[in-house]
DNA sequence: TCCATATCTGTAATCATTTCAATTGTAAAA
DNA sequence: TTTTACAATTGAAATGATTACAGATATGGA
């Protein structure tokens, strides 16, 4: 398939070896797009790949953070979750179904008075609360 | 001391009954203003009450955030930070001296789209960065 | 092909957090 | 004041996530 060629290149890009196991983690966050834990992502390709040890995903993961292509979502204190999507945008978590959305915000004009002189490296934006299907269903209830 | 008798009113009006240790892990929080971890706290308490268990550190910020009275902090995904103070404000860390600064912000002029229509429960803006302090150093060597 | 090196794997160790049962403290009734 | 019931605290053990490590496997270049 040439989209595992295309993510073979992107990784090389990004300074990391492309193998088999770096490639099939990194197709599956931007496929499923889902912010996944590594207990989601080990247990969902281990039926595809049976040999995968779940130090292999953690190494992966710490290697896409460090090289930058993937960063790392704490909206929640008892789990880590992972977004191959690194450009500043907001995660929403509906604490009713679990789900994650992104959204996108404007950080410019926020004019911070408190840490104007500070350099800002990465700009977190965490909102929980209800998304609008679990709105109606629970309307409905 | 009369900042107990504050603390210990303040208690009972959330519902919680103020018992010594209580009294001293919410005084610490507010009085050293630190977003502390579970950890500090016990260590930092421990030599003033011996006994302390962290087990009831734990057990009493899970009662204060349940109550209300305090707020978790995910800045870091390795760590559990908590603040006495419960209003929707912004925190940045410096990734140099491990400070963190709280800091006001307008989540009017986020300008968020994609969440229109979802009910929107807690709201957490984590920056990252250089505080001036560390960016002063830094420069000097 | 062979070698050197990088990657992957599974186990064991570590660290944060939770569970649990026993002890201690407390407030109110007798 | 003593008794009693219940709540809070404690420390040990269990759990769960993550990291360290050492051996096995795969890979790219000579």
């Amino acid at each position: 398939m040439e989209q595992t060629q295309n993510i073979g290149s992107f990784l090389i890009n990004a300074g990391i070896r492309p193998s088999f196991q770096r490639i099939k983690i990194y197709e599956y966050l931007i496929i499923r797009k889902n912010h996944p834990t590594v207990e989601m992502i080990y247990k969902d390709l281990n039926s595809y790949i049976p040999t995968l040890s779940k130090t292999t995903v953690y190494n992966t993961l710490k290697l896409f953070v460090d090289k930058g292509i993937t960063q790392i979502i704490t909206i929640e204190d008892n789990e880590t979750r992972y977004d191959p999507d690194i450009s500043t945008h907001g995660h929403f978590k509906c604490t009713n179904c679990g789900k994650i959305f992104d959204f996108s915000f404007d950080n410019k004009n926020l004019n911070i008075k408190q840490i104007e002189n500070f350099e800002i490296k990465q700009t977190h934006l965490y909102i929980k609360g209800i998304c609008e299907n679990c709105k109606r269903k629970i309307i409905i209830k």
